[in-house]
DNA sequence: ATCCTTTGGTGACTTAGTTACAGACCCCAC
DNA sequence: GTGGGGTCTGTAACTAAGTCACCAAAGGAT
């Protein structure tokens, strides 16, 4: 990539002076990411701090069961930041990132990441500011899934994933992997929602026909 | 504190070049930390990077019903690190910290802890290890949560706490609380073991008959 | 059209969490 | 010692969630 306008997708790195905005663009490439590409996985090091420019990578645990839960995503301006700390740590890692839409990412070497740590204030500010922002997530999915009831957390995660548009093209085993449940727990989930006129269903396709009540469900405790 | 032999407690930090332990050193204080005080709290934001050097500090979470669920423990020769690390990304914080035994910590001024991170590979590496380790960990509390039974998690966490001597002072109620489950659920599966004769319970006081009973079960998946 | 794979529906059952108590234990005051 | 009050544990009935086994519908490929 000789164009180094992707800086201008992190507001955090435009902070940076411009010599260390010349060595981040300088001395890192960026990669194109396929659609179903394992970026990581256990066992599988990623050797270098990833920016993303450009699509979304799923960040998600399977348990020795094959059941799976989703942790979070990486979407465009956002780094891979608690990944790429626990390879720093040299710790066993144990969740797998998937890339979920074609994406771009730059790669920063771990030499470079290095250094640009321990030069630049803003950089460590960009970086753990990210840490925090994910482990914080952490943190809530903890909550969630220890204390949440399955509708409530249901409702919520259709809400995330509908975001703009009402049409939103999961299978019912798709999202009970978004939540760390079953396929059937969500499908009877569903059917009740629907009973109530809150969505239609499809196959492959859920449509929100009452967002409010969603909503309202979601945020009642 | 005068005395700088603290800095032996921690593997990680006798790395350092002798100048920057003297940083460490002489920029820090210890401070002592009292049996049932809250380190931090929601809201309550710790100015330091703390390290242990005697006693437990216990970080949980406490949901809105009242339910709570044990995080992690720090120990002596352990940092704060992952808590510290979401301030300077000040993000909202929703885990507590109970010092658990009495304990002595030294506090590291965030300032410091800063350009002691610019300086030196060394204490980048001791800080960002802690903190793979604190994060490796809260994806195996997912884990565990979503998908685990709860007599395995029981066995699990009673091994885990009488690591030396049998006798294991807790009440049912604290044991439910490691865990993020209900006090009658937990009565009810060591009642089981006790049936089995893995275990003994007394008002406040488990003891391990069986270890390798319990060992067998919190390893069968 | 036929076959096959993916997706969703259903019922019976197990496990976990909730609610609402009651009883046991323990410490302290008297 | 006796009597209370608080803490801790036991129990039963119920709801919620997850599991298992199976079937049926939808949709794509040949």
């Amino acid at each position: 990539m000789k164009n180094t306008d992707w800086i201008n997708n992190f507001p955090g790195l435009l902070l940076l002076s411009p010599e260390v905005q010349n060595q981040l663009t300088s001395q890192s490439q960026s990669i194109g990411l396929t659609k179903g590409q394992t970026v990581f996985a256990p066992g599988k090091a990623p050797e270098n701090y990833l920016l993303l420019i450009k699509g979304v990578i799923r960040v998600q645990q399977v348990s020795e069961t094959g059941r799976e839960i989703v942790l979070y995503r990486v979407t465009a301006g956002e780094s891979c930041a608690l990944t790429t700390a626990c390879l720093m740590g040299y710790e066993d890692y144990l969740a797998e990132a998937i890339v979920e839409e074609d994406a771009v990412a730059v790669a920063i070497p771990r030499g470079v990441f290095d250094k640009l740590i321990a030069q630049s204030t803003e950089f460590r500010h960009f970086v753990f500011t990210a840490f925090s922002t994910r482990v914080a997530n952490l943190f809530r999915i903890i909550d969630e899934v220890a204390f949440s009831r399955i509708d409530i957390r249901l409702a919520h995660k259709l809400l995330e994933l509908s975001k703009d548009n009402p049409q939103l093209e999961r299978t019912h085993q798709q999202l009970a992997a978004e939540l760390g449940s079953a396929r059937e727990v969500i499908s009877r989930q569903m059917q009740e929602f629907q009973r109530r006129g809150w969505i239609t269903l499809k196959r492959g396709c859920i449509t929100i026909l009452d967002q409010a009540a969603l909503e309202n469900l979601s945020q009642s405790n």
